[in-house]
DNA sequence: GTCTATATTATGATAGAC
DNA sequence: GTCTATCATAATATAGAC
């Protein structure tokens, strides 16, 4: 019976997990402060604190504050690129006039849910220094060079509103991330919370009516 | 001939004037320190570097870096109420339909020439502190108020795309001042500024085709 | 009013026990 | 792997000369 459940290092099995679980904890509380304070503003201790672990799991465990913050990044834009792929299953086959709506769709949603990622870029985008040039490199081009392609298709189909595609692409952007990534003005303002899920799926059609062309 | 000149305090006049010209540099760094890297990751040191003044001109000047933090905010909302008579006055008489227009390229205008507006909210609109809510009453409220009216009378005469006030409202911000907010991402992408003057006025109008309806 | 010098606190990173 | 304790530096704010 003790047999059958032996691995190779079977006491050194739970440490390990451990350890994945503090790495995951810490890239999560990272991710909300770095988003919220951006790099500068952001300090280790809040992050460990949000975490529930000591400062010193920190750099044990990602050595410096940019690299966590590089792990951190990694993090947001995985998350977004695995909600495409439902994206992806959903309109397999379709016809691109149909698939429009549901890829803005998909990208509302996320922009509700982990307002983190539209924050993370603002923070580093007001700002040309060696941070955003990592991310535009490692992130945000490929997902640059897709949106452009699939607008221009629309364009061509005359399903998307006409314009230079890099003005359509932060237009629409701006219009579809701002009410999360200013999420507590937004409430403070209207008294409503921006992230409902009525209020979503309201700001996804209204969304539809300003870029896609009237059929 | 002396005489003439006289005020009541010749000797003391050019030291305040010196003083006066100060706090206008040091707000104006403030402003753009605060902008790019939020209150936390602003430091005083680097806000009297740009100014070109020593570190202790900062605390004699405003006392604290939040007194400076609120001065600053106070500059850019004060440029942006003077930028909006400019379009009271253009529009003196003319009925809404053709008001219109013109704010929205007054509005556009300014985003792309002080994108530390945009930032500087971005910076303090993601976190519910108690700045945000200073913010909110002491300069968007008014301004909110202001902008739902304006909406909801497009509205009802027919000339502003049909949506909640306050989702028309963020959709607007957020198309018309991405890209000034992240123009060294916007440059680092598309290899274009987005705030030159050609740039500017395309985007008015692409704005108009996308918030205005068809006439 | 502006400067140099400094007090005090906060921050990122390290050392060493367990 | 995780913790407590600590170092070295950088931050805001103050003191005092000019």
């Amino acid at each position: 019976m003790g047999q059958l459940m032996r691995r190779r290092k079977p006491a050194a099995r739970r440490p390990q997990q451990r350890s994945v679980a503090t790495r995951e904890r810490l890239v999560e509380a990272a991710l909300a402060v770095f988003a919220s304070h951006g790099f500068e503003g952001a300090t280790t201790r809040e992050i460990a604190s949000r975490a529930g672990v000591a400062l010193a799991a920190l750099p044990y465990h990602f050595t410096t504050k940019e690299a966590l913050w590089k792990a951190a990044a990694d993090r947001i834009f995985g998350l977004l690129a695995e909600h495409f792929e439902t994206y992806q299953r959903e309109t397999d086959g379709a016809d691109p006039r149909s698939r429009l709506p549901v890829l803005l769709r998909e990208f509302v949603l996320f922009a509700s849910e982990r307002p983190e990622l539209h924050r993370f870029m603002l923070q580093e985008g007001t700002d040309g220094g060696e941070r955003l040039a990592w991310l535009v490199d490692t992130h945000v081009r490929p997902l640059y060079r897709a949106a452009v392609a699939l607008i221009e298709e629309g364009q061509a189909h005359g399903s998307i509103v006409e314009g230079r595609a890099e003005q359509v692409f932060y237009a629409l952007i701006g219009a579809a991330s701002l009410p999360y990534a200013m999420a507590p003005e937004h409430q403070l303002l209207t008294r409503a919370r921006p992230d409902s899920k009525r209020r979503v799926e309201d700001h996804v059609r209204f969304l539809l009516r300003l870029f896609q062309v009237d059929t």
